[in-house]
DNA sequence: TGTTGTGAATCTCTTCACAGCT
DNA sequence: AGCTGTGAAGAGATTCACAACA
């Protein structure tokens, strides 16, 4: 429990960690060198062990990481023990594919209810979501313990709708609308744009041609 | 044209102000200053001055950017100026997302071809994009000169298809799959997954609450 | 006065280097 | 010998501070 502020960096590292660790077949090892995470991740052996002091689990000089221990511990380190409820505002293509793709996989960070002004949208459930009213949020919010948003919604609902999570109770947005979220001290916002990642992408793909 | 490495955080910045630029109030003024696009953006008057050092364009003190100008400008930095066709791999929900947000939205930047394994989801078009089996990547990707990719498969094929992708010339890789793909010097990954952010928006949002 | 452009200082993150362990 | 944990150095990014300008 270090009372120094962890990176952001560090902490997206320890989630990359853990995520790979389940996968790869380091996971039916007993233990683990922390170059074979590094070998794994985009990481330096150097880095992985740097950020694992954040966590405050040691390995063994000469044996490693114990792989379960290891998980178990990032586990205590970066999720809510009481487990975190998520809510997801816009039923459009990407906010489907989203529920698709967190469905039943993990129980203590699970999208558990929808929104939507749409009506043709709502009073059903979407990869097994219930799907509400967004005049509903604050009270569903309220009733399933929900913290955490997702906003999938066009540009120029992003900023309202973010406005409505955080009366409804919400400190972390991860948004995937093309604006730079406003949101009061004491909350975290996240913007993911597509078009960004992707303009990037071809970027650096045009310039390391050059060379 | 500045012979300096740009860094990433620097590209991923300028396009976000071009982004922000078309879409704000702004886009209808003559000029802006660099305050103004620092309070749409999560970035200072400082670095939005210091990001546009790179791409070379001039304000004027007491006027700021003109705003046609700038954006031109950036464009003229960080585009391709014969274009960029870009494939998708794997038809899922999520690559049907991207299709979607990405169909008709930039010309120069378009996404031209989708693949998959699966018969039942190739020879027809999504969201205008045409459709092809995997095994028709290399002559679709050098008939439509792609050389950025995107991969939207699940994580045990991930690797496979950007060994596929690097051989049909993709220099540039956006990779949804929760792995950290391995590809060869010359040819840039950006890796994002949706568990990471969301894991990351909830560890802060938590952490905020405290203080 | 209020802005831009940029050297210099500061802050943050990564890498180096090595003591200590098994 | 080969690993971990970590202080210290180095690299990189941001912020400060101010000259030049309109």
């Amino acid at each position: 429990m270090s009372l120094a502020d962890t990176s952001e960096k560090t902490i997206g590292r320890l989630s990359t960690y853990r995520r790979l660790l389940y996968r790869s077949d380091l996971a039916s090892q007993a233990s683990v060198y922390s170059h074979q995470i590094a070998a794994l991740s985009r990481a330096t052996a150097d880095q992985v062990r740097r950020d694992l002091m954040a966590v405050g689990y040691s390995g063994s000089p000469n044996k490693g990481y114990k792989v379960n221990e290891l998980v178990q511990s990032i586990g205590e380190f970066l999720d809510n023990p009481a487990g975190e409820n998520v809510c997801l505002v816009g039923i459009g293509n990407l906010g489907r594919a989203i529920l698709s793709y967190f469905s039943g996989r993990r129980p203590k960070l699970a999208i558990v209810a929808a929104f939507d002004v749409a009506v043709s949208k709502v009073n059903r459930a979407i990869h097994g979501c219930r799907c509400y009213p967004l005049d509903d949020l604050a009270a569903v919010a309220e009733r399933e313990n929900i913290h955490v948003g997702i906003i999938t919604v066009p540009a120029d609902a992003a900023q309202s709708v973010a406005e409505k999570l955080v009366e409804a109770g919400v400190r972390g947005i991860l948004n995937f609308a093309p604006v730079c979220l406003r949101v009061p001290p004491g909350v975290y916002t996240a913007d993911f744009d597509m078009t960004t990642a992707l303009e990037k992408v071809a970027y650096f793909a045009r310039k390391m041609g050059r060379n």
